[in-house]
DNA sequence: AACCAAGCAATGGTCTGACCAAGACCCCAA
DNA sequence: TTGGGGTCTTGGTCAGACCATTGCTTGGTT
């Protein structure tokens, strides 16, 4: 007799847009669909798959959302519904609400941005090409006008620590980094929009940029992980839980 | 006059859909949506939003894909659209595809892989619970059999890794690491039916995993990142590789 | 009184068919 | 040659109907 202790757990009904789907994600697993290739117009669909129009948009807009589609009306080369490929919107979405319901606790993401863009600084500092380097200096230097706003302060803020994670050339920790910042976007505006001495903790954050940047310049990658280790666990545990829980 | 460097993107017109998306999402975001809350109806917010259903419907399929909805059928307390907490199938899935469509490269995987399961055993090392070392010890002590088929093994593998991220606490990190893990399940498994010298390499990897198992249970912080980055790397590079350029 | 089965109502799932709107292309008139 | 309007393709939206599942209610039977 079959083992009766592992539970008999219903085998999930495929509902009919989950049929769709698996049909696309095969051709795309398979490599028969590649980023920039067409999909064929959702009627067609429709008649090549025997559903609904429905049940084929339902299965679209779940890719899309995965940042896997791109869809626009009309006709001509860029119309109709093609592969794209932008995981990092896609990402910064689905944390962005996972973080909101408390599945992920604040303590939890910075230690993520702690692990991601210390790693990636130092594939930064390995890696980095003059034009990276450019990259990541534009918002460095913006931030030291005295006068920014702070909601400017912390989009660049934002811009000079993926602009770290690009450099380092891994798409996929880059990706990470971002949606992992992104999805904390709001918060440390609040945060920074909560501070009295905003011009003290504006300085101490330049000058930790500053010498990050340093280190990558220098190709020093110790000390850039160190760095932006530090800056991260630093600026959390010194601002961000000061203003939240004061 | 305004400054005509920055491209005047157009702002995306919001589809129906995507307004019914940004109402929930708000709820969400303010907290007034919680893990285990029910949605009204779908007719009910069809009629509260005045959008035709397939609007409301293609929104809920977007959250569903991001694993903040659950939705079944029927009447009761189990039914209906309830907000849900399953970030790391989502997440799985997502970076599924986006590798399938090599927007990241099995290099970068390995990298992040290595980042994150490192960062994961160390936070194992040190926080770990008699109860999260028996859930590592059982997958470890599984792969031991040698008449396991390979597939099994491969899902063993699975299991070993993904206890040991959850061991440390850190729920975000061990979904990142769940999903990238999970991601490359399929890749694994074709590669372990390839080899022709399945038992020496299955012999390898068991010492790995002992060695790494030891460490955690010992709290030795140091060896357990250390260990398992050169496992995870090793393995790549010595067999993966090899593999799947021979 | 206890119990079981038939029926009912609520809810998500699916389909049909229609119309709208954006965008590119074609063709004709100036 | 050029400008403009028509038109066709394509995604976006909607209304309305029916199906299938599920849990609860109800009423009869023992």
């Amino acid at each position: 007799m079959a083992d009766m202790t592992a539970a008999w757990e219903p085998v999930p009904r495929s509902r009919t847009f989950e049929l769709v789907l698996a049909r696309i994600e095969e051709q795309i697993v398979a490599g028969r669909l590649k980023v920039g290739d067409r999909l064929p117009p959702e009627r067609e669909l429709v008649d090549m798959l025997g559903v609904s129009r429905a049940a084929v948009r339902e299965a679209l807009r779940v890719l899309e959302a995965q940042g896997v589609l791109r869809s626009r009306v009309g006709t001509g080369p860029s119309s109709g519904t093609v592969i794209a490929a932008m995981p990092d919107a896609a990402l910064t979405q689905l944390l962005r609400l996972h973080i909101a319901l408390a599945n992920f606790p604040m303590g939890d993401v910075v230690e993520a941005r702690a692990t991601l863009e210390r790693a990636s600084a130092r594939l930064a500092a390995e890696l980095v090409t003059e034009d990276g380097l450019e990259r990541i200096r534009d918002p460095l230097l913006r931030m030291d006008d005295a006068s920014l706003p702070r909601e400017q302060f912390n989009d660049c803020d934002t811009d000079f620590h993926v602009a770290i994670a690009e450099a380092g050339g891994n798409r996929l920790m880059a990706d990470m980094t971002v949606a992992v910042r992104n999805a904390v976007r709001h918060t440390l505006l609040t945060v920074f929009n909560k501070l009295d001495d905003w011009e003290e903790v504006a300085s101490r954050l330049r000058a930790e940029h500053h010498a990050i940047y340093e280190a990558i310049a220098a190709g020093d990658t110790e000390a850039a992980g160190d760095l932006v280790e530090a800056h991260v666990r630093g600026f959390h545990r010194d601002i961000v839980k000061k203003v939240m829980d004061g």
